[in-house]
DNA sequence: TTTTGAGATATTATCGATATTATGCGATGG
DNA sequence: CCATCGCATAATATCGATAATATCTCAAAA
């Protein structure tokens, strides 16, 4: 009768955990607004729980840059700006690349077949939007992740999460209806299979460049607020 | 025995950012060894404040990495390793070159000035053992500070830090009687201050570097556990 | 019209208590 | 004698309430 709790081990760990994730996403896909308040007493409703939770998974992402605490005025969602955003992009270009090679270097064959199973998985998820982003992140994720460098892997995994909030910002799906994104994965996927750190880092970064300038472009009209 | 702060009065009067001072301190000098259960309880009495604080300030040095959050059972300070300390030296090394270019690119009278001022507080505080460490680090972060990348000096202080933790577990002052780091520093200072990126970001690499594998020289011999 | 300040309101930061969950120990059965 | 189960204990995660703090309103004075 102990070990055979039909829930408690599927269902999913702490409520501060849960709510963590839920405001990150929030933020993240734009519904909490740059600059937005974040009430406690809102967000205790709108989620649903206690106001422990809250305030615990907003520290954490304080330290994610998605949220701003500010004195001993509370917290709001963090602002954007042009300048913030080059930065993020400059930082995972050359963050992004170190792991990259490092992973490449420490290739294994379960490495690969975790990548090409990933690449696989967001092809086939290119339908929903919903789910996309998710296994677009774990691909991603899957090509640096032999890397054996925790905390860089950490570093590459927030400034992921902070660009690709701009592109919600931008509006959903705006620049990827306008190029081929499913070439250039394929094409990064192939040359880390292929174990060419060179041209796999290069591919990648001009995927990454290619999107930040159109990004950067808007940023710097103003349509993005 | 147990020197209370030297410093105090953090600032803020927030008993979050009191407790989240105070605790980093206590992890990076060694006081809370690697490993060690973090039990709130035991914190409460010994800080001497409610449980909330203790629990956001334990969150937030998670995102720094120098606390572990286990499952549902509570918090640790985090472990050492000699693969954890090379990552950190390693990141340290490249991030904080591309710091200190950016910074040097940057170069203002104003920031010139900053360094200079730093570097002389530091000289001036060498003596007690107690606040040098703190002047150290801001001279070290007074040299990248004219880098315009508030996320990417973000990471160097955290670097700094989970660096800094090691020199602490191996005995403090162990590795700064052994040479004369003054002499380093001046010289890092005076590359700066020329607008020497090359020689700067080269004195500055070799100045970690020497202590760097010295420490894991240590790690390696177990001397540090 | 603009500025200033007192009171009222809203919001945060913090505390104390409870419920949930892990852990350790001893008894029981193999 | 060893392994397993269940109970007692300890610790955590969460909640509800309170105290501290900021913000807003609006009237009065310059």
């Amino acid at each position: 009768m102990n070990q055979l709790d039909p829930r408690p081990p599927s269902r999913d760990g702490s409520a501060t955990q849960r709510t963590y994730d839920r405001l990150r996403n929030l933020i993240v896909v734009g519904e909490l607004r740059p600059g937005e308040k974040l009430k406690i007493d809102t967000l205790r409703q709108r989620l649903d729980t206690g106001a422990s939770p809250i305030r615990e998974a907003l520290s954490l992402l304080t330290s994610d840059n998605l949220v701003e605490r500010i004195d001993q005025r509370g917290f709001r969602a963090a602002e954007i700006s042009a300048d913030n955003f080059r930065e993020i992009l400059g930082l995972r270009c050359t963050l992004e690349d170190m792991a990259l090679r490092e992973s490449i270097a420490n290739a294994t064959e379960t490495w690969e077949e975790a990548c090409v199973l990933a690449h696989h998985r967001m092809t086939r998820g290119a339908g929903s939007t919903e789910g996309f982003e998710e296994l677009h992140k774990a691909f991603h994720m899957a090509l640096l992740g032999n890397a054996r460098s925790p905390i860089l892997l950490k570093f590459c995994s927030q400034l992921y999460d902070l660009n690709i909030r701009y592109r919600f910002l931008a509006g959903r799906g705006l620049d990827y209806t306008r190029r081929d994104v499913s070439e250039e994965h394929a094409g990064i996927l192939e040359a880390a299979v292929a174990r060419d750190a060179d041209l796999a880092s290069e591919r990648l970064l001009s995927h990454y460049r290619i999107t930040g300038d159109y990004l950067a472009g808007l940023l710097g009209d103003g349509q993005i607020a």
